[in-house]
DNA sequence: GACCTTATTGCAAACGGTTTGCATTTGCAG
DNA sequence: CTGCAAATGCAAACCGTTTGCAATAAGGTC
């Protein structure tokens, strides 16, 4: 079960930050804006230069890293590949890989959640943030 | 509550693998004999350097490659920090990592490790590894 | 629309963690 | 003790990511 992702407005968040929009931005915010799936920065820097052919990946991950600051989308890095981004906003979730694909689930659970807290309660933390992936094959 | 840690002897698994036991290998299986914490190949290294000045960094990252492929240590990557290792062997656990300090604190739930199966059943696939990784700050 | 200031760009070089090619050294089986 | 394969140190290469710099362009102001 995917979450439903509502595709923020990127371009007017940007605006709002006081960042231009700039021929580069606004190609990598379109990418954005259609994709479904979790890409890294090559793969958005590939999608972009067929746009715009000199667009450079310092701009990709530049941008990326603009959107990231203004809670934009997020970084992930699963097992130890490249970070791979998706847009924030959407309800919290954790990931299911498949290893065999790369492919992204993504799934929430309230009870893991709330097992979460009750563990670093125990042990007197605080939880900041959390990670929880599973890496998986699909079963036939 | 940390997890008991019995120390392998990694020596004799190396042997049984048919690796050779040499001066370098001595010292650094020393030290991840000795050590309880979860330290990165620079540390280890470092370590290493005080009995043995002309240890390589290369020759730490081959015996934990060595090591991780013979089941003997695992391989951690928390944050995005440099990898992290820790012997292997010790009952199934993950991880609370103080923000604050890098310490590390093992934690094991078997309710946790129930929800996980039961969400990749649910999605149809199958589990072959999981990461949970919690960031948090002691509690004054 | 032209102008000006400043953010942003592309490029290439630097980065940090990790791996690798190579010539030399070493463990250890026979 | 010898011989050969395995392991070492070194330096260079690697990969994903960041950065310095001079050139370009966004977008507020007149």
């Amino acid at each position: 079960m995917t979450a439903p992702n509502r595709k923020p407005d990127y371009e007017t968040l940007l605006r709002q930050a006081g960042l231009r929009i700039t021929r580069p931005r606004q190609v990598i915010l379109q990418i954005l804006t259609e994709t479904d799936d979790h890409p890294d920065a090559a793969q958005i820097f590939q999608r972009a230069v067929k746009q715009d052919a000199q667009i450079s990946l310092a701009t990709v991950y530049r941008t990326m890293k603009a959107l990231e600051e203004n809670g934009a989308i997020q970084r992930h890095a699963f097992g130890d590949g490249p970070a791979r981004f998706e847009h924030a906003g959407d309800a919290h979730h954790d990931h299911l890989i498949d290893v065999d694909t790369g492919d992204v689930i993504e799934f929430a659970s309230d009870r893991i959640e709330a097992l979460q807290d009750e563990i670093a309660e125990r042990l007197g933390y605080e939880i900041v943030h959390h990670r929880l992936e599973l890496y998986g094959r699909k079963k036939r």
